[in-house]
Order: C-alpha cells, then sequence, then structure tokens
DNA sequence: AACTATTCATAAGG
DNA sequence: TCCTTATGAATAGTT
C-alpha cells in the first residue's frame, strides 16, 4: 500500500528505515487501539526502535497485560530471572548467527540444495562457477604476463649492469691509451665533447639499478572505474 | 477499507465482533511482525480476545522485551554479576551478528527469503555485477604493476641504448688512440683479453631489443568480463 | 471461507 | 517531520 509494493526484508537505507519505521509504527498502534476498541480485546503492544527508544500502546495496564501474558505461560518465575533471560537471548543470537552463515555459505555456491526452484538455482550455481572461472583465467594471464616482463626485465638489467663494466673498462683503457699517447696530458681531452666523461653521466643510472618486482597491493577501494585500457 | 466505513466502537453483534477480531488480530500481527523486519525493532504484541484467548507476536524472546520494557519503567539498576558476564557475550553476539549481517549484504546485496523468480533474476544480476566489480578491481591492480613493469623497462632498454651508443664511441676513440700510439697495428689488440670485440658481443642483445608489451588477448568464451576502457 | 467493493495505510518524493 | 499522491493492502459486508 505504496506508490509501490515492497518485499518485506529489512530497509538497508537509514533513513528510510527511520522514516518508514515512524510511520508503520503509528499505523500499528493505531490498529491495536482499534482491535482494542472494537472487538473488547486486551491488548498489550511494545515496540523498541533500532535506535533504542520505546513505544507502547495497551488498552488496560500494561502490567497487568504482562502478568496475565506470564500466568498463561505459566512463566512467571523465570522471567524474575534475568540470567536465564540472558542464556536464552545468546542461544537465539547464536542461532541467528548460524542460519546467517548458513545463507552465506548457499550464496557461496556451497549449499544449494533446500531451495525451492532447482532450475533457477543450478543456473545461477553454474554463473557463479563460470564467472569464477573466468576470473581466475584472466587472472592467470596477467600474471604470467606479469612474471615474463619481470624476467625480461631483469635481463635487461642484468644487460646494463654488464654494459656498465665494459664502459669502465674500455674507459681505462682509453686513460691508458692516452696516457701513452700524449704523456701527462688529461685522459679525458680525447673525448673532446664534454668536460664530464662518460663514466658519471652512466653511473648516475647505473648504480640506483631500477627494480622490476611486482609491489605489494594497495587496497584498493571497491569499485573505482577501471583505469584498465585493456588493450589487449 | 472494506464495503463501507466503520464507527471505531465496540461492535454488538458477537459473531460479527468473533470475525472482526480474527480478521484484524491476523492483520495486526503481520504488520507487527513487518514492522520488526523492514525496521529492525523489537516488538511485542500480546492480545487475549474477549474469549479469554490469547496470542502474542515477538520478533525476540517475549520475556526479553517484558524485561526491557521494565528496565526503561523502572530504571533497575543492574547488579554487575555473571549477570554482566551475560550481558556482554549477548553484546558480542549481537555485535558479530551485526558485522555478519553486514559482510553478507555487501556481499550479496540481498537476503534470499522470498524466492519468487523476480527475485532470483535480480540476485542474479547483483551477483554478476559483485563478481565484476572485484574481477574490474584484480584487474586494475593488475594492470597497474604490468605498466610500471613496461614502463621500467623501457627506461632500461633506453640507458642499454645509451650505453651502447658510448660504448661504440669510446671504442672508436680507442682505435683512434691506438692508431696515434701504435701506428697501423690493429687496435683491437688493445682489448688483449678477447677476439671478439666487445662490440659486438654486446650488440646482439641490443639489436633485437627486449619488448615490454602485453601480448595480444586470447579470445575468452562466455562471459568476458567487461572491457573496461575508461581511462580517465 | 471466499469474494469484492471500499476504505485505509503507506511508499515515494518534496 | 509533515504534506501530497498514487497504489497496494486490509477488511467490511455479502454470499
Amino acid at each position: 500500500m505504496g506508490r509501490g509494493k515492497i518485499l518485506i526484508r529489512r530497509i538497508d537505507n537509514t533513513s528510510s528505515r527511520q522514516v518508514t519505521f515512524s510511520k508503520r509504527r503509528n499505523g500499528l498502534l493505531k490498529k491495536a487501539k482499534e482491535l482494542a476498541i472494537l472487538c473488547d480485546a486486551q491488548v498489550g503492544l511494545i515496540i523498541f526502535s533500532s535506535t533504542e527508544k520505546p513505544y507502547e500502546f495497551s488498552n488496560t495496564s500494561m502490567k497487568l497485560i504482562i502478568e496475565r501474558y506470564n500466568k498463561t505461560k505459566d512463566e512467571h518465575q523465570q522471567l524474575l530471572n534475568p540470567v536465564s533471560e540472558l542464556k536464552k537471548e545468546a542461544a537465539i543470537l547464536r542461532q541467528q548467527l548460524q542460519e546467517l552463515q548458513q545463507n552465506y555459505r548457499q550464496f557461496m555456491g556451497e549449499q544449494l540444495s533446500g531451495l525451492t526452484i532447482k532450475d533457477l538455482l543450478n543456473l545461477e550455481s553454474r554463473l557463479e562457477t563460470s564467472l569464477r572461472g573466468i576470473r581466475v583465467k584472466k587472472e592467470q594471464i596477467l600474471h604470467n604476463e606479469i612474471q615474463e616482463l619481470s624476467w625480461k626485465g631483469s635481463l635487461m638489467h642484468q644487460e646494463n649492469l654488464e654494459l656498465f663494466q665494459k664502459v669502465n673498462i674500455i674507459q681505462e683503457q682509453n686513460v691508458d691509451l692516452c696516457k701513452k699517447a700524449f704523456g701527462t696530458r688529461d685522459a679525458n681531452a680525447v673525448n673532446g665533447n664534454s668536460s664530464t666523461p662518460y663514466y658519471f653521466a652512466i653511473s648516475r643510472e647505473l648504480h640506483a639499478p631500477i627494480h622490476l618486482q611486482l609491489s605489494p597491493p594497495e587496497p584498493l577501494n571497491f569499485e573505482t572505474p577501471a583505469r584498465v585500457s585493456n588493450s589487449r
């Protein structure tokens, strides 16, 4: 009864839930009152909102109703024993927890048996499996790419180091040759075009070798639009 | 809501009253249940018909609700005893329950209670969305890794090329110097340790530069995840 | 118990 | 929280 039909399930949006609570609480209280009047019944209604606020209706004293209730339940003594109450609540919570875990597992594709529309469930399960398979496959491919890149990278790094060593060796030979060719003159002069020898220009980079490794995965916030340009 | 409007006053006719009681009682119980579910409230409802029959609804233990009610009324001081321990446990269980519910909802989006086809279709699409989201996220991470590796790789390749050029230059200078120092003798002799000059040893690799790129994707069957191109 | 014609409650949106 | 409105739900009266 409203602009649209709704499923009877917890309303996720907090403010919506509060609005609905307010409306329905009033409706319920009104209906309780009407029932009591119309049908000459004894009605007691207690409501605690999720924000802990209490609301109540009773056409006679709530105390009376509760006493009468307890009498019919013949559990008056237990009511005075908060320990058993708490134990009971703990038991209820545990059971709820277990049920929820059960549901959770069912959705993880583990226990889909007790559900009514078999075909659709099978479909769903298969879909899930398929999706997971594809995901794994893609992951695998990407991981292979990374490993290959890492491997090539380290090859290149190696090569880099070797080249660096060779440059150094030749440089030294150069210096020696200069000494032989021009006596005590500065060997660097033969380079002619620079006062900075290649040696230094090169080592700058080489002494801080680039590291080709996977960085630890930083926690990305969920649903960040993929910057995957998927050039594959 | 019926064939005609009625005044809210005691229904004199006994059978009418009982019929109405039956209808409205069920309605009230249903509404109470819905309120509890929709709004995550704690609801206790006790009804005694004029014929003394009891009816009740409570989403948690009625005794708990009554106790809580009494607490708010009487401002009873609680003894800090084994009672408080149990209360702690209950609180912890409640929190666990809530966390699990949260996880559950985040993962699934929904609860699995009203298994209509519509619901399942919804569920299915949500599941797909979830999986797609996770998949995209992972892809994103891996792609970032690859891009970084590619970048570093090309840096190193560049460095390699520069080193190669420098080696060549120095090599040439070496040759010149040798000529000056030893007349027409073969300049390569100065390397002394090899008949293969570094030049060749190095160029072997360098003339076939390693390519740091992703290989083209092989077509995946079924449900290929969205190729998010989004390059923001 | 069913069946409707009505009224009512309320979901959605300001 | 309150108002408005469209719509689905509840139910009064009837069979």
